[in-house]
DNA sequence: TCATGCATGATTGTATACGATTTTCTGCAC
DNA sequence: GTGCAGAAAATCGTATACAATCATGCATGA
């Protein structure tokens, strides 16, 4: 039986063109890789990876589209460098939506969904323990694909999209203000949700998502920290 | 005193390159002067917008990204075609976030964005009495709008355009499977929820916002239409 | 010394050119 | 007349070229 939730495996492996530098980019800035401010020249970008400044431009639209990046007329793109008023909104969007998917989810769930979930759980768990750069940047992406998943299971393609773009931009509000290493305390959090829902306790279910987002949000704090560089960020 | 749905005016009139362009054929989308599933090559846009295809091009890109325009790989760009199964998911998501932004903008809603709701009801109510093409599309226009405002005054600009992004293809469904004359009880529906944010009732105010939202839904026939598509009209 | 203006370089904005893919048309065989 | 193969046309994908705009630094003068 196919699960929901297989709509997250897409077939990113043999994408070509603009969409692969978006999805590198996009990665890059999601694992803290590119900081907050960074330039991303057309020039620089379209030399990284091969390609025309015309592909570089159009990853670069494309990430603009989503709030990763800003692009200013004539001046170039930037790492988004989300003010502490749009952190607030993508906070307070995610308390707006987030239940409401759950409910989704819940209505559609299946044991293989569940499973899943407590696949990533465990993940997460592994993560935790490690320490270093890489693994901190594994547990960001972990934390979010909780959410993505779930977003998935709701079988609401727009509401996981408006999701994707949510988590991403969480990931770089939490690497610009974030104090305390990431969620610690929100894989106890996505643990607790998954037995709820798993209970049908649909309540309590919304209830702890919402206090696991304001979590989140309460460890935010408000420092600036200095960028990578974009070779750097890139070099294999 | 600045209202929080000033929000809504933005300088459209100066813009320039693709971004016209692309407001220009979303108007064209939405407004129902496009139909779907009608091819928009490149060349052809660049032509009518006397630009070049790589603008043309950039433009039609940017309406993929809110779900206006389908691009197929080498075969080109089509006003998109929702599937019901796509309507479905578009009015799901509005009943999810609906009622949490109408929450948020009671919450900071002020006398002069009442007002500006109250004009918008009036505006809606004397395009109803028109007959005609132009007043029908006035009318989708501004029943989207009532909406749009309310997702303005919340204050919440990813939830805005989040908003403005399903009511614009909540217009193409319509469009596309709506059966009676649009949402002509919607009209009285947006007074009332007005009515209730007013006297405080967020309940009765979230509640009939749902209804509305229902209504609007249940006035689709999700069944197929041969209103467009000359090959598939007479090729299937 | 500091402010100002201009020249120069770097970067983006837009257009055009060329190659790849798809679609359509044509013509021949059956 | 039907079906298929190959050519021709149209369209998209990508790269490159040129124009416009912005940033930088130096010269100049108060």
């Amino acid at each position: 039986m196919k699960s929901a939730a297989s709509g997250l495996s897409q077939d990113d492996s043999q994408e070509t063109g603009a969409p692969q530098i978006r999805d590198a980019i996009r990665d890059a800035i999601v694992e803290r890789r590119l900081s907050p401010g960074t330039k991303l020249s057309e020039s620089d970008v379209g030399n990284l990876f091969n390609v025309s400044r015309t592909l570089a431009r159009a990853a670069l639209q494309a990430l603009s589209y989503e709030g990763l990046v800003s692009v200013e007329k004539n001046r170039g793109a930037f790492v988004a460098y989300p003010s502490p008023d749009e952190a607030r909104q993508i906070f307070a969007a995610r308390r707006l939506v987030e239940p409401g998917i759950l409910r989704e989810a819940a209505a559609r769930i299946t044991p293989s969904d569940i499973q899943h979930l407590k696949q990533l759980l465990l993940e997460e768990g592994r993560l935790m323990g490690e320490r270093g750069q890489t693994a901190r940047r594994a547990e960001i992406k972990a934390s979010g694909d909780f959410h993505l998943t779930l977003a998935a299971i709701s079988g609401n393609a727009i509401m996981q999209r408006f999701m994707e773009e949510l988590v991403a931009r969480s990931s770089l509000v939490i690497a610009l203000y974030g104090q305390s290493t990431v969620s610690s305390c929100g894989h106890a959090e996505h643990g607790d949700i998954i037995e709820a829902i798993e209970s049908r306790e649909l309540d309590r279910a919304c209830h702890l998502m919402l206090h696991h987002i304001a979590h989140i949000e309460a460890d935010l704090d408000l420092r600036e920290r200095k960028s990578l560089g974009l070779k750097e960020a890139f070099e294999l």
